[in-house]
DNA sequence: AATGCTGTTTAAACCGGTTTAAAGGAGCGC
DNA sequence: GCGCTCCTTTAAACCGGTTTAAACAGCATT
């Protein structure tokens, strides 16, 4: 392990100046091509790779994106959302020589999350996911100077690009399908209304509904926990007319409120239909397999890692990216309403 | 947004050199105390916070600890484990400045994340999770000279401390629970056996049933995937005399086999009974409520982030740490086997 | 008054890159 | 032979800290 070498023994090696090792480096024109050539051999043979800390020191980049999660669970653990997700990002940072910094903060602390990670100046950009309605992080974000992407568009202005999944069309698709299948009688476990995704969700249900003449029997706020779930499959299923289908705004939800319905000694779907939102990998696995929706988070990641590089590397007026709406999956958790 | 204060504006601020800030800040000795007040307070005026990325570079440190795992799903979303993990972690790395750096990587690319966070100097340390058997990448640690803890005890020698959570007390205690019910035909799902947690749960499951006379009815390989767990718990099910009971080496594959089991006509835990292993969000809610085993993981990350930062500060000789082990969780997916 | 000692403080080098301003050299026209 | 470009290269400053060696001030000795 002797000590890795740095640009000034690259400089001496190829007999020219470290700033010429620099400019090759960097493909800045000016040099001869013959001396690049010699450099890029030198550099070659001493496994040299110029240092980050340096470079960051001296351009003032940090190389690396920010992902602030609370540790809220009706957050944190969206869980088929995050680890898809990060891996799509890593797959765009690996191959640029950028890192991903993780900030996990306590429940309500994410203001915290970010303003640290401005202050230690640790990256270049962070994502901004799991929009709220006039979500504080962006006036914020702009106060600290930190570029960002939004995961799905905010509700008012912004400065920030957004890379945009919509959920609408499957939740859309969901309930089309439970029309088709004769149910009248539909509700709703919402997730919590301060998040956008949440009342997007919950108002394509209600539009459709209407669009069919209906109203959902009743609209329920979980808090994408599977306890939440729980909780609210069983005020639903204690009402005095209670539903023959419900859509769950999360799989988790939604499997929690197939196990709540099975305790209370109803089979699913015949007695009642149950619907989903994320085809988690349970999804397919449990019994019946559950209808639900399918995005694709590790593309999400993708996209949103490259339209956060565009806005670091200076670009202007970086266009939003829409990707493909999410889809429904039928599965057996929903068959025709009981007679 | 004016330019963030230097070292150099709190040294003319306080009428003193460069040095003598750095000395005030980092408490050396040689000071006057009256210096170091005057200093303290001009930093403080001027709301100095000084720079990582400067700090970074003069002492050779990242400030910043690393974790990578694959993309694959047997790893990736051992669910349950890995966001509390990092939860855990972080509550620690945020009192001391320090950031999470994650690398996710393609399957079998591991060695691949660790070399690039220990050329790019990004990280201190890291740590190693999901240990294999003779797991190469102690090897490549030690290669890379970076420091490491490892989560759970490597099989072989390490050079590295370890911070382990035994796994077989819960596994034991899962088997007698089992067997004081009655069951004599018992199964097992494990996990890859090229993991050590996997062959940990496992032997201790053998063991355990050899301690009363008896051996599993058959011991199917898992991959730790719901996918997984249903191909498993078919293969038991069709065995000519299948079990009464079976043990799975995670959640996951328990609630996949659950769903397995109730798809082909049983009932559980009636006709058979099942146990898994984490804990997960979903064990409870599930119907039946699944018999599991529960673990720390928040704890976990506590204590793996307190001893790599020993390690990384440079104390030598830094001990393991033991946590509480895991411990049963009953529900009602396990019962007395049918007569 | 010169010397020595202790306790403080500072100037300057250093970490390893990037960048700017200026120097050096070749080729050209006159 | 001289002056002028144009092309290439370099020295040196800079990013913002840490650290070392030396300077300095104050005071007690002799």
């Amino acid at each position: 392990m002797t000590k890795r070498p740095t640009i000034a023994d690259v400089a001496r090696r190829a007999g020219v100046s470290k700033g010429s090792v620099s400019f090759a480096l960097n493909g800045r024109p000016g040099l001869a091509q013959a001396t690049v050539d010699k450099i890029l051999a030198a550099a070659d043979e001493l496994g040299w790779r110029p240092s980050n800390r340096a470079r960051s020191l001296s351009v003032s980049k940090a190389f690396a994106l920010g992902l602030v999660i609370t540790r809220d669970p009706a957050v944190l653990s969206s869980d088929p959302f995050f680890p898809a997700f990060i891996a799509g990002v890593e797959s765009v940072l690996s191959t640029r020589g950028q890192a991903l910094v993780l900030q996990v903060v306590a429940d309500g602390a994410e203001a915290d999350g970010y303003r640290r990670l401005a202050q230690d100046a640790r990256v270049d950009g962070v994502f901004l996911s799991d929009l709220r309605h006039d979500d504080p992080r962006i006036d914020l974000l702009v106060e600290l100077g930190l570029p960002a992407v939004t995961l799905n568009s905010p509700d008012g202005e912004s400065p920030f690009p957004a890379v945009v999944l919509d959920d609408r069309p499957g939740t859309v698709a969901v309930v089309e399908h439970l029309l088709g299948l004769g149910h009248t009688r539909i509700a709703h476990v919402a997730g919590p209304a301060s998040f956008v995704h949440a009342t997007a969700r919950s108002t394509a249900l209600v539009a459709t509904l209407a669009a069919a003449g209906l109203s959902p029997v009743a609209v329920e706020t979980g808090d994408f926990t599977a306890a939440g779930g729980i909780e609210a499959t069983r005020r639903l299923l204690a009402l005095p007319e209670p539903p023959t289908a419900i859509v769950y705004a999360n799989d988790r939800m939604a499997i929690a409120g197939l196990g709540a319905a099975q305790a209370a000694g109803l089979t699913v779907p015949d007695d009642l239909s149950i619907a989903g939102f994320d085809d988690s990998e349970l999804a397919e696995y449990v019994h019946p397999g559950l209808t639900t929706v399918r995005a694709d988070p590790f593309r999400f990641g993708v996209a949103a890692a490259g339209t956060l590089n565009r806005v670091v590397d200076g670009e202007t007026d970086v266009p939003d990216i829409e990707l493909p709406p999410a889809e429904l999956v039928v599965r057996r958790s929903t068959s025709a309403p009981p007679v």
